[in-house]
Formats: structure tokens, sequence, C-alpha cells
RNA sequence: GUGCCUGUAGCUCAAUGGCAGAGUGCUUCACUGUGGAUGAAGAUGUUGAGGGUUCGAGCCCCUCCAGGCACCCCA
């Protein structure tokens, strides 16, 4: 028989893989709620015209999952949260207390070609400080992100949080001479440099009309470690992020300025350092939230990180715990069918003491063990004849192969 | 959306255009109160799909599907 395959760019979600999933779940909540950040959802549909006025033209135009509903309306599997979140605080501006902390994690669509680190449908976290303008905000979301990735495991010299301001690059093209109306698409070469031969980006940006002296200066600024030095935020964004303790982890570099358009502040991204993953998670500063959701303005800044490139990046460090699953759950022999009654009591009685109980099915006991050994299962018990008659229970370690006759009031001991 | 590469057993892979294989895993038994080992036996394939060339195609050609890599974009 054939099986109907999935959709492309989707994945299937296996028992291991989804405690992996859940398993990285705990940890960014555990990094938002460590900054006192609160978890909200929004809708997975939404109208195209939310994100007709905020989200980059590509991202709407080209990626967005966009098909009429029933009535002929047209519906946006969301791409990315942001416009949502506009609208949310958008809608109760009044009412909401500010600074605003909030998390999500949910799914996302992008209808892109999928390949490693990209897929069409992903999970994303979402953290945003909304209604504050302060380095000391830009500072908290970087600091939320560096404590990610120490919670799971990632070293400094693993992984990078590179940082930069808009507003800084800003003056320093004004300096070279570089007309407003000109920066965008500098900015924007400037966040491709590394993905093109040098020859062919110096080619790239002539095209546009830069001048060999300008893209010299340019580059100049471009190799320039210590211009975060000239900034006012990112020198103060430096020293709280030493006072985090959290230094290590971030460090500055020119060429981050990030895609998106509504950013005007800092910009940051998470890189691994050795093995070239895709961004891990990327994010900064923007100066008006909502005001295109008719809101009134509102700054704020924000990250957001997706489930694969993490994932990938975890994996290739070997940080993903090995037995996520079943961790606390036993298995219960059944000796056979006469006895099933009392291990059904006995499993019983356990899951009312509040641990998980797999009761097994009356065959060889060897192929319970087996059962319980591939269920990734710690502990199995054994009620035999022998037990029976004289009140005890076997408590059979699974992974030492160790096992010990018990009380039935002392099982709940030998289980620990 | 563009270019390139790949697709053989559950997994990792082999097979000059000439009988589809190995390792591992899986099932059963040795072992009717015990899953790690050992030994024995066994099962599993429309070689991603469809078409073409050929006496003959896993291998060559075309189309499609899926995956990977680089663009594009970005989490």
């Amino acid at each position: 028989m054939k099986i109907i395959r999935s959709i492309k760019g989707t994945r299937d979600f296996y028992p291991d893989e989804m405690a992996r999933r859940m398993w990285l779940v705990d940890k960014l909540r555990q990094a938002s709620e460590a900054f006192g950040y609160q978890q909200y959802e929004g809708p997975c549909l939404e109208t195209i015209d939310l994100y007709a006025a905020k989200s980059g033209e590509e991202l709407v135009k080209e990626q967005a999952f966009v098909f009429p509903d029933r009535g002929g309306d047209p519906i946006t599997l969301r791409p990315e949260l942001t416009p949502t979140l506009a609208r949310m605080i958008a809608s109760k501006q009044n009412e909401l207390v500010f600074p605003a902390r909030w998390w999500s994690f949910g799914p996302f669509w992008r209808y892109e070609r999928p390949q490693k680190g990209r897929t069409r449908e992903f999970y994303q976290w979402n953290i945003d400080l909304i209604g504050s303008d302060s380095v000391q905000a830009d500072a908290e979301l970087v600091s939320v992100a560096a404590t990610f990735l120490k919670l799971v495991g990632l070293k400094s010299d693993q992984v990078q949080i590179l940082v930069n301001d808009r507003r800084l690059m800003d003056r320093k093209l004004t300096e070279i001479g570089i007309g407003q109306d000109k920066k965008p698409e500098m900015l924007r070469m400037i966040d491709r440099i590394d993905k093109q031969p040098a020859d062919v980006w110096e080619q790239n940006v002539a095209d546009l009309g830069f001048s060999q002296e300008q893209i010299g200066k340019i580059r100049e600024l471009l190799a320039n470690r210590e211009l975060w030095r000239e900034s006012v935020e990112l020198s103060q964004l430096f020293d709280f992020l030493a006072l985090n303790g959290l230094d290590e982890y971030v460090r500055y570099e020119p060429k981050i300025i990030r895609g998106l358009d509504y950013y005007t502040g800092v910009v940051f991204e998470a890189h691994d350092v050795k093995e070239g993953f895709r961004a891990i998670l990327g994010g900064g500063h923007y100066a008006n939230l909502v005001g295109d959701v008719g809101g009134q303005p509102l700054p704020g800044v924000g990250f957001a990180m997706g489930d694969v490139v993490v994932m990938l990046v975890l994996e290739a460090f070997g940080l993903i715990p090995e037995e996520l699953t079943h961790g606390e759950t036993v298995l219960v022999t059944v000796f056979n069918e006469e006895l099933l009654p009392d291990s059904m009591r006995l499993a019983s009685e356990l899951r009312s003491m509040g641990f998980g109980v797999v009761l097994a099915e009356p065959e060889k006991l060897a192929k319970q063990f087996k059962y319980a050994d591939r269920l990734g299962l710690k502990k199995a018990l054994v009620l035999g004849p022998d037990e029976l008659a004289v009140g005890k229970v076997v408590v059979k370690d699974l992974r030492t192969f160790e096992q010990v006759v018990v009380d039935r009031d002392q099982i709940i001991a030998s289980l620990k």
C-alpha cells in the first residue's frame, strides 16, 4: 500500500522528536520567565491585510501561504508573529501594562525551498519587550538570548551573539557621503557581503552607483571591530551585559544589519562559531511597533528563534539529552492470564501514587522486559506466584540489570 | 523562483549495461520466572515514480516527486 505523503516542508514529530521539542520549549520558557516575560499566543490564521502594512514585501508576497476560505476571502497562514503582536498590543493599548514583556512559541509557515535549517512549517520562539526605548531594554533582550544559549549548554566559544546598531551605521554611511536615498541599498549589500566572493560583491556595489572610494571606506568600516566605541548606546549595552555576566557571549560585528526594514536601532543575531549554520536567532530594536495597525507609536525590542537551526546546532554539539521520554514511567509485567488482575491492581495503586505505569500483556517475561527496554523505561516490576504468596514485588532496574525483592509498601522507595 | 548534486532492505551502504547483495537492525528458537552476550533459523525490495533506448537498465536518456548544497529570503 502506498503511504500518502506529507506536505512538502512539513515534519512529523514522532514521540522521540516531540520530546526533544518539548525539552527545547522548556528551556526557552525558563529563559523567558527568568526575566519575567509572560506567554501569549495569537491565531495561526490571519487576513492578508495585517501583513500588507508591516512585513517585508517579499515575506508576504513571495513566502506567505495565502488561499481563499470557503467564502472566497483570502486567508494567510502567519509567516511571522510581529504583526499579530502589534494588533494585540494596539487593541488594548490603554489597558495593558507597559513596558510589556511577552513571549510566544508556535507554528509558522513560509513557502520556501526546503533545505537544511529551513522548512515550510516551523516553530518559532518570539519574545518582545514593548514600550521602552532604553538601552537597558536592548541589553535585556540580548541577555535573554544569551541566557537561553547558556541554559541549553552552549558555550561562548561555540556560539556568539553578534550585535550592531543601525543608528551607528547610518552615521558612518553619512560620513562616507552616502545619501539618505542610497542607504537602504548599501545596508542590504553590507548584510550579504559574506555571501558573495569579494570581487563579485564589489562589482555589484559598483553597479549600484557607489564609487571605488566609497567601497574602500565601507571595507575599512566593516573591518573595524572597535567601531562600537563610537556609539554611546552600544558602549552602554556592553556595560550592561557585563553586569549580567553574559558579555562573553556577545561581540560587536559591523556586518550585522538584518533584512527586515522595521529595525531602527540595535540589531543582533546568534551564530555558531565553527560549523557555519544559519543564524540561530535574530532580532533588534524597532521604533514603532503598532503605528501601522492604528495604535499610538510604541517602541520596543525583540527577537525570534526558529526551532530548526537551533536543534541542528545543539545536535552538532551533542547537547540534546538522550533520554527525554518515559523517564519516570515504570512497567508492570503480567505473569500470566490468571495473575492479570493482581498486576492490574498493582498498576492502579502505583498510578494513584503518582507514577506513570505501563501495564504489559501476559506474554513471556522476556518479551515484556524487551518491550520495556525498547520503550526506554528504567524500571520494571514483576508480580509472580512467588511474590504474590509472600506479599512482595520484584523491582528490576532495567539499566543495571539488578533486581530486588521488596515489600509492597516499600515499592516507592525502591523506584527512586 | 534560479543553478548544481543525490535517491538501492527499517538504517548505513555495495553491485563494469548481464542472477539485486553486505553490515546492522528486526522476528522466532536454544531459554515455559527475566531484555545486554553467543549460536541457529527466518522475513523484508515494483532499486523514489512514470516513460524511453537496448537482446537485456539499479546503472544510459526524458519527465515528475523527494532530499541535499549554493542563490533568493530569513527563524
